[in-house]
DNA sequence: AATATCCGCAACCGCTCCGAC
DNA sequence: CGTCGGAGCGGTTGCGGATAT
């Protein structure tokens, strides 16, 4: 049995607001603020669906909304948190003072997908074409599986007549993601609930899976983390921190010297937090927002030192000579894909 | 000037999450 | 512990204006 509908559809209107409309929703909100959309038209004599009322509300008639065009800043924000976070809008949105998670999501699909395209880059995976066909090389080789998407990617975008040196010119921040997956090899998932995602990327030498596409981490089915975790004791646990510290410094000096870190190291991020007290069905989306807050404040830093290379590389510095003490301390955490 | 096509954006849909009970 | 229902999210649709033919 499906769940029953909010309201009442077949006599709602929908469509377009009417400045009548809008009124009566500025009105409520001034008289009763927010909250208890569902009771919203009622009150406010409006003849909508509450759901309807709240996305006018929350993507149009917001005071502290921005109605003008996006910034170059922006747009290059946009794209630094896309390619660290995926199409996680509302996470973007945040990072965006004045942005809808709609609007974000409307201006990446409409501007800059095309914009990377353009470019000879995937904007799925922040990769250049070219290398994203040799990967799928690599994929069909150790599976059948290929999805209908990737497929459609390659016969629509003309990829393949986007100049070389687009693609050269954006390259460079990926150069360490090569390394990086080539410490994965291909694990099918038999998983129902992975549909959404033909196979997944699994660390070796680690118990934690990564996912390639999926927007939330997958374990690996021989492995029973929790069995992991209460086998050993406080140290176990003081090990993940540091990992964890180890994996924010890591995104931040990639992103500090131009290199965006690629989804599986995000998920790898993510797996680490969500595991560490957040282990929650569904997963949660606290490792995506830290890897948003980080890649966000080095976006942020990284334009302040725009400019000023010396105290730019004085924090790249300090960034791997920590990077080193901590892969010193854990040589059996930290493998060579992550060289600089 | 008329028509076709493209493009951007607002709005909707279906799903998940999460708190209350 | 299971159910219900509101809130929020990401993907998709469709309208209306702009541009091309």
């Amino acid at each position: 049995m499906g769940r029953p509908p909010c309201c009442d559809k077949t006599n709602v209107k929908r469509g377009l607001w009417t400045p009548e409309e809008d009124a009566k929703i500025l009105a409520y909100v001034a008289n009763h603020g927010i909250g208890n959309w569902t009771l919203v038209p009622k009150i406010a004599g409006l003849n909508r669906c509450g759901k309807s009322c709240r996305l006018r509300w929350t993507n149009y008639l917001r005071p502290d909304l921005k109605h003008d065009g996006f910034t170059p800043q922006e747009e290059e924000l946009i794209i630094t948190l896309h390619a660290a976070i995926g199409s996680r809008w509302s996470l973007i949105a945040k990072r965006l003072p004045g942005r809808t998670d709609n609007d974000v999501k409307n201006y990446w699909n409409t501007k800059l997908r095309k914009k990377l395209m353009k470019m000879g880059i995937d904007p799925v995976t922040h990769k250049p074409v070219s290398q994203v066909l040799s990967d799928l090389g690599s994929i069909s080789s150790l599976t059948t599986i290929t999805t209908q998407n990737q497929m459609n990617f390659v016969n629509n975008n003309s990829i393949l007549e986007h100049p070389k040196e687009e693609q050269v010119q954006y390259h460079h921040q990926f150069t360490n993601q090569e390394s990086f997956q080539q410490q994965y090899v291909l694990n099918e998932v038999a998983s129902s609930t992975s549909s959404s995602c033909s196979s997944n990327l699994t660390r070796l030498n680690s118990p934690i899976s990564y996912s390639c596409k999926t927007s939330q981490a997958q374990v690996n089915p021989n492995f029973d983390w929790s069995e992991f975790l209460h086998n050993d004791e406080p140290f176990i646990w003081s090990e993940i921190q540091q990992i964890q510290q180890c994996d924010i410094q890591r995104v931040m000096s990639s992103l500090s010297l131009g290199l965006l870190p690629n989804e599986g190291e995000v998920s790898n991020i993510n797996n680490n937090y969500n595991r560490n007290g957040n282990d929650k069905q569904g997963g949660s989306s606290e490792g995506f927002d830290a890897v948003a807050c980080v890649a966000s404040k080095q976006y942020e830093m990284n334009k302040q030192s725009e400019g000023n290379s010396f105290s730019g590389n004085e924090f790249v510095d300090g960034i791997l000579d920590k990077d080193s003490e901590i892969r010193a301390t854990f040589p059996e955490f930290l493998d060579a894909s992550f060289d600089y």
